[in-house]
Order: C-alpha cells, then sequence, then structure tokens
RNA sequence: GCGCCCUUCGUCUAUCGGUUAGGACCCCAGAUUUUCAAUCUGGUAAGAGGGGUUCGACUCCCCUAGGGCGUGCCA
C-alpha cells in the first residue's frame, strides 16, 4: 500500500511552530515510505478564508521545501460533500437542530452547575414532523448533527499505541450550520475517503474528534485510515503554545534569518529520541524519521535549541550552497572566506559583519599602542595562511607576551571585536595593507 | 465540573521486572605543545510523592500532586 498523507491547513493565518509540525511530520513520514503529501487548504468558512493566507501558506511550505505532490480547495468540491450529507441522511445518521446557540449555552451551563458533562441531550431527535414543520414556519433553519452510536471506537495509534474514544460520552458532532455552511469534520472525512488518504496524522487535540471521524467513515462505508496523534509543543518554560509561541510564524522566523533546514530539522526531531541537531537535508530527516521514536508528552519549544541547530545548517553549508546568498549581501569574498567564518555564524547575516573585517573598514580596538607598533615592527612583507603561526612566535619572542595577553590585542586590533573566527586564515584574508594600518591604530 | 492522555538528568529521550539507569543538548573541565569562538576528549546531573503486587519495580496496579488536551453552529 502506497502511503498518503495531508496536511490541511485553513487559510485564516500564516503557518507558525504550533502548526507547522503537522505538515512537516506529514511529510516527513511521507518522503520516508515513498508516498504522496497532499496540500488540502481547509477554505469551507469563506467568510474567514482569504487567498492571501493561502498563498502564505503555500510561500511558508516551499521555503520550507515541502513540496507536495497534490493540492486541492475543499471550497471546489462541495458537490462531494453534498453527496455525502444525502449518504449519512439516507441513513438516519444526521438529523436536523432547531436550538439557537444561546439555547445550547444556557443548557450546558446548567448541566455543568449540575456537575453533568456538557453533552448535546438530542431533544431534536425527539421531534416530530408538526414540530419541526411548526419551528420552520417560525423561520427557523435547522444545524445538522451526526447521531453517535455511542460506543467504544479504538484504533492502534502510531504514537500512543492502543487508543479508544467512548463516543457515548461526547456530543452529536454539528456537520452542517444553520446557514448551510459545512463544518470541518465531514469534508475532512469525505476527502480523507476521496482522494485514498492512509494515514491521518495531527496533533493529539484531535482525539477525541478521531472517535466521531472513525463512526462517519464507517457510515459512508469507507475503511478508517491509521491514525498518529503526536504530542503537542509547549514553551520553553512548559507553557501552552497557543498565546506567545503559537503567533511565531514561519514568516517571523525566516525574516530572523533562520534556515529553513534549522526549523525543519528541530520541529521534525523535537520530542524524539533523535538528537536535536541539524539534519543533512530534508531527505535525512526523512530517513531518520520514525513514530516509535516520538515521545507521549508535550515537548518544550526552546527558541535557544533553534539558534543552535541554525548555527549548525550554517557550519555545514558549502561554497556553492552559500555563495549566491553571500553575494546578495555584498558579502561574497571567495570559498576560503567562506570557510574561515562559517562556523562562528548564528545566523546566515552575520557574516556581513566578518565581510566588513577582511573586505571592509575596521576602527582598531587598541590597549596598548607601543605593543602593536612593536607587532606591526614584526609583520613579514607577505602574508599568507602560514603567516600567523609564525609572526605571533616572533612578538612573543620580542615582547614576552603569551597566551591572551598576546593574542588578544592583535584580535581586537585586526578585527575591531574581541571574538570571532581563527585568526591564521583571517589574517591572510586581510592582507598586509590593512594588517598594517590596523595595528598603526588606523581605522582601514 | 467531567473525560482522555502524560510525569526518567535543567532540556529531548533510552530502558519494555534484575542495568554501575544509556545517549544527545546545555553546563563545567581538559586538549587543540599560547586567544574568544569553532572543534575534540572527559565530567557533573534523573525515575514527582505515597501505598501496594513481587524474591526483586523506573518498568505492573491504586491514590495524591503536577502538566497537556478535549468537552464549539472553531479547526
Amino acid at each position: 500500500m502506497t502511503v498518503k498523507v495531508r496536511f490541511a491547513p485553513s487559510p485564516t493565518g500564516r503557518l507558525h511552530v504550533g502548526n507547522i509540525r503537522a505538515a512537516i511530520v506529514n511529510w516527513v513520514f511521507a518522503r520516508g515510505q515513498g508516498g504522496k503529501f497532499v496540500l488540502r487548504i481547509d477554505d469551507t468558512d469563506l467568510e474567514r478564508s482569504t487567498k492571501e493566507y493561502e498563498q502564505g501558506i503555500e510561500t511558508d511550505l516551499t521555503w520550507l521545501g515541502l513540496t507536495w505532490d497534490e493540492r486541492h480547495n475543499q471550497s471546489a468540491r462541495f458537490p462531494l460533500y453534498h453527496q455525502a450529507m444525502e449518504r449519512l441522511k439516507a441513513q438516519n445518521r444526521l438529523y436536523p437542530c432547531y436550538e439557537t446557540q444561546d439555547e445550547l449555552d444556557r443548557r450546558r451551563k446548567v448541566q455543568l452547575s449540575r456537575g453533568q458533562p456538557p453533552i448535546y441531550d438530542r431533544a431534536a431527535l425527539k421531534l416530530t414532523d408538526e414540530e419541526r414543520a411548526a419551528l420552520e414556519a417560525e423561520g427557523r433553519r435547522p444545524h445538522w448533527r451526526f447521531r453517535l452510536e455511542g460506543k467504544r471506537v479504538k484504533w492502534n495509534d502510531l504514537v500512543r499505541g492502543p487508543c479508544e474514544v467512548d463516543t457515548a460520552s461526547m456530543s452529536d458532532p454539528v456537520l452542517i450550520r444553520e446557514d448551510g455552511a459545512f463544518l470541518y469534520t465531514l469534508p475532512s472525512v469525505a476527502d480523507d475517503i476521496d482522494m485514498g488518504i492512509t494515514h491521518i496524522i495531527r496533533g493529539e487535540d484531535h482525539v477525541t474528534n478521531t472517535g466521531a471521524q472513525m463512526e462517519i467513515f464507517e457510515a459512508l462505508g469507507a475503511p478508517t485510515p491509521v491514525f498518529a496523534h503526536f504530542s503537542l509543543l509547549v514553551g520553553a518554560e512548559g507553557e501552552a503554545l497557543g498565546k506567545r509561541l503559537g503567533s511565531l510564524s514561519i514568516l517571523q522566523l525566516r525574516e530572523q534569518g533562520h534556515e529553513p533546514l534549522a526549523i525543519t530539522s528541530h520541529i521534525a526531531r523535537l520530542g524524539t529520541s533523535d538528537p536535536l541537531e541539524a539534519a543533512d537535508s530534508l531527505a535525512d530527516l526523512a530517513g531518520s524519521f520514525a513514530f516509535d521514536k516520538m515521545g507521549r508528552h508535550p515537548a518544550r519549544f526552546d527558541p535557544v535549541d533553534l539558534s543552535r541547530i541554525n548555527a549548525g545548517v550554517l557550519h555545514a553549508m558549502d561554497y556553492e550552497t552559500a555563495q549566491p546568498r553571500l553575494s546578495n549581501l555584498g558579502a561574497d569574498l571567495g570559498e576560503a572566506f567562506w570557510l574561515a567564518v562559517r562556523q562562528n555564524l548564528v545566523l546566515f547575516s552575520d557574516v556581513t559583519i566578518l565581510a566588513r573585517v577582511v573586505g571592509g573598514a575596521v576602527t582598531p580596538l587598541v590597549e596598548d599602542q607601543a605593543f602593536l607598533d612593536q607587532a606591526a615592527g614584526l609583520l613579514p612583507e607577505t602574508i599568507d595562511g602560514e603567516t600567523w603561526g609564525r609572526w605571533t612566535a616572533a612578538v612573543k619572542e620580542a615582547t614576552g607576551a603569551k597566551g591572551r595577553a598576546l593574542f588578544m590585542p592583535l584580535r581586537k586590533a585586526l578585527t575591531g571585536m574581541d571574538h570571532g573566527p581563527e585568526m591564521g586564515p583571517l589574517l591572510a584574508l586581510i592582507g598586509r595593507e590593512k594588517a598594517a594600518r590596523r595595528l598603526a591604530g588606523e581605522t582601514a
């Protein structure tokens, strides 16, 4: 059986760390299995969905490298949902209800105050034809609920193992709104059947839904897919991800200068038994992914880890890959430069600072000009990759300075910073003229 | 309120009744025959609490505490 999965975001906002996990996990699983990945835009709510967000979602996925094999808009598939609706009606699994939202709210509050679970009482099921006609005559339009069988629905979850949901303890889900709009549940199942989705992979916030949806699959005469419910992410302090980090969008991370592979590596490996580090590629991620490596409790998303992983991606990036981006930043100073500085980058844009050290003007940090003058006097006429070692040895000999006292003043004078890449290659890249002037205390 | 799920080093996790409780990140130390960083090596550090079951429990059961999710004419 060929694996086929789907990611079904609503275009009511941009993708963020909270919901991108579903996309990434689905994608790496599908690719690892040689399967298909379907992008299904859940735009049945025409009020809240926008084309801008839809485009934004595609932009985000594409930037992350999460390509799709099929793409659908649910708004273009209403005939299929009507078909499913008729089928459920014909089986008496879909029944019209006339309560208003206020009435339902009130009823829930009463149940809660009595210590009862707020479950729909199915009053509408007992309505006679005359009563229904009377309500319709009043101008009331029905919303439609799916009649649950009220049994223990069981499945073997790829992450959580044997699971069961008692649908007797939940309200019959509303499938169609008073205004005729389809809610998420029915289109989701109808599409999963129609598209031949083999695995439904989503957050654990959907486990209860799974009970109801499996009943709908059965009612529509379709086999149920395999389910996998991964744990949700929480913030670094264990707080729910909704508010602060949920709003940390892929777009923001991108604008902050994060690498797509860092984001996908972090999100795919967080909460698994794989080391939380940069993958070589998305294919590498896909190859190492397995559901049985996933933990069952919420994992903490810490931006500090993302920075570290981002640095890891940069440390391994070859010049060919970096070159166009270096060029864009006006920081393409050749392969030797890139190889010398990449180890010190956290964000790609950090490279511009180092490019200035090599190709631009730097104001030296001078504490002891006499020492620097002495060092400058020992600087050879020609500088190459071997110069640094020989030169510093000579300076040590002449001044008696060693260790930090020897190197730090030279680093600060030559780069204007107290930290940075290895000085050997850097000195060669800076060149004799700039080096000499900086040692003399000049901005050069 | 009710229901479901979860709880091992600071963090992510391994362990599926008998282990010196392992790994990765962070942190600390050493090395790179002298610098910050990077890199390499080493080290510190854990079974929420309380009851059972058992010759023996991190592992099975119960209670408590803590956390997540659900309980929508949201997805």
